[in-house]
DNA sequence: GAACACTTACTTACTGGTTAGTAAGTGTGT
DNA sequence: ACACACTTACTAACCAGTAAGTAAGTGTTC
């Protein structure tokens, strides 16, 4: 909590733009292939350790220690912990489908699609599962460094589902159901996985899912629920 | 991380029975109702601050300090750090209604109609609700004292819902759907718990819970997966 | 192509701070 | 007098961040 209190106390920013404090990965111009590798290496390491055992108590030591340097070499890097923490989060987003080629995010109903694909792949993955589980929960604690991350990531996700799925929609559905559908989805997913973490065999991520996609999002788009509202003035959904 | 050190290491159980050690409340032969009113001070200071901050990061010193003694004296309670968690879990399930009278668990139908009861009334408190996303993601990390009393909790709610959604419904359904409905329904409602702290305006908890009540329990109540039947107006869960 | 200036990627060693747990004692109510 | 509820004082361990140094480059100039 050393970090924390002084985060609090310390209203002095300027040594953290001194040059001798800017983290490499800042200050340096053009870094080599194999400085990247290591780096990356660091970030790996930290995914896993943090997920291992969270943010707060997961040790650079440790992380440090499955690149093969020491804290010291990590914070050469990073600069600080926290610093290492959102690169982390942000490496997760770019690179989590690396294996099977960079997709670009599809739109319109194939991204319902796309969402079940990703749940599928997770299943082979539970270290990232882990980390993001452990993560995105720990970061509702008081001034934790993840919060505004996670506050944006799942207000995004919740704005890109509430535009798929009125553009699925041929009618124009009540909003706020639209909106409490994309709420659920994302809740359905995420409370699964922790579930899942817990207890592999006693959840089917995949299938539960699907089911709530089915049954959510596949009644929304057949136009029903006792009302059904007309044609109204929103220009989001497909003419 | 000395605590899971040692843990790791130290096999030698003995000093953990041996008497000087065992901590006053298993102890002590009839305690005073003074001394449970400042075991109550403590489980509940101890709830505030696990939820604010989580179990690792949580200190002790905290805790006490909330509690009005020194953290020795929480120590000289509930005998370890980790003792106490597990008896803040057990209390929080006996006590967290308190305030509207003990009820019983309701059987069959009405159980989903206290679920989403339940679920309204933890809008009121937030920091019940973050002390259980918070503990429960935490509870995945590697070794945490936790994992035993969350798988347990996830299983029974499951096995419970289970049992409840056939209760309610007059055929026999499909039940890798019921278990899958069940396991939506937790999911549902624990991911909605993060979202609403990280963004208390951007979810409506208890109308998006009854949202998906209805679509998924509701459907399969009614006995078909293709064809729409619709839903009354009736909000309640209880028919 | 060799000498020089400079950068980068680390390491070792240390600091200041925090923490759970222990031991020994003190006061108080029964 | 005794059990109990604490406190004070301490310990051993851990941890993020800093400082200072070193070895291995990289680029530039002649």
């Amino acid at each position: 909590m050393s970090a924390r209190a002084r985060e609090r106390f310390d209203l002095s920013n300027e040594t953290a733009t001194a040059p001798a404090v800017t983290p490499a990965a800042q200050r340096v111009q053009k870094p080599q292939r194999k400085t990247l590798e290591r780096r990356e290496a660091v970030l790996k390491a930290a995914l896993s350790v943090f997920g291992a055992r969270g943010y707060n108590n997961g040790a650079l030591a440790e992380i440090a220690a499955q690149a093969g340097m020491t804290h010291a070499g990590v914070l050469h890097h990073f600069g600080s912990k926290e610093a290492l923490l959102i690169a982390v989060l942000q490496y997760r987003d770019g690179e989590e489908v690396a294996g099977i080629a960079r997709r670009e995010q599809p739109t319109g109903k194939a991204f319902l699609g796309h969402l079940l694909d990703t749940v599928r792949e997770n299943t082979t993955r539970p270290g990232v599962v882990q980390a993001y589980a452990v993560l995105s929960a720990e970061s509702v604690t008081d001034g934790h460094p993840a919060q505004e991350y996670f506050r944006g990531r799942l207000t995004g996700l919740r704005e890109k589902l509430i535009g798929v799925i009125n553009e699925a929609t041929d009618f124009v559905a009540d909003q706020q159901e639209v909106h409490e559908t994309a709420s659920a989805l994302i809740a359905v997913m995420d409370g699964l996985q922790v579930q899942w973490l817990l207890d592999p065999a006693a959840v089917d991520m995949p299938r539960t899912v699907e089911l709530v996609l089915e049954e959510l999002v596949g009644r929304l788009m057949a136009g029903r629920r006792d009302i059904v509202v007309p044609i109204g003035p929103s220009s989001d959904a497909t003419p």
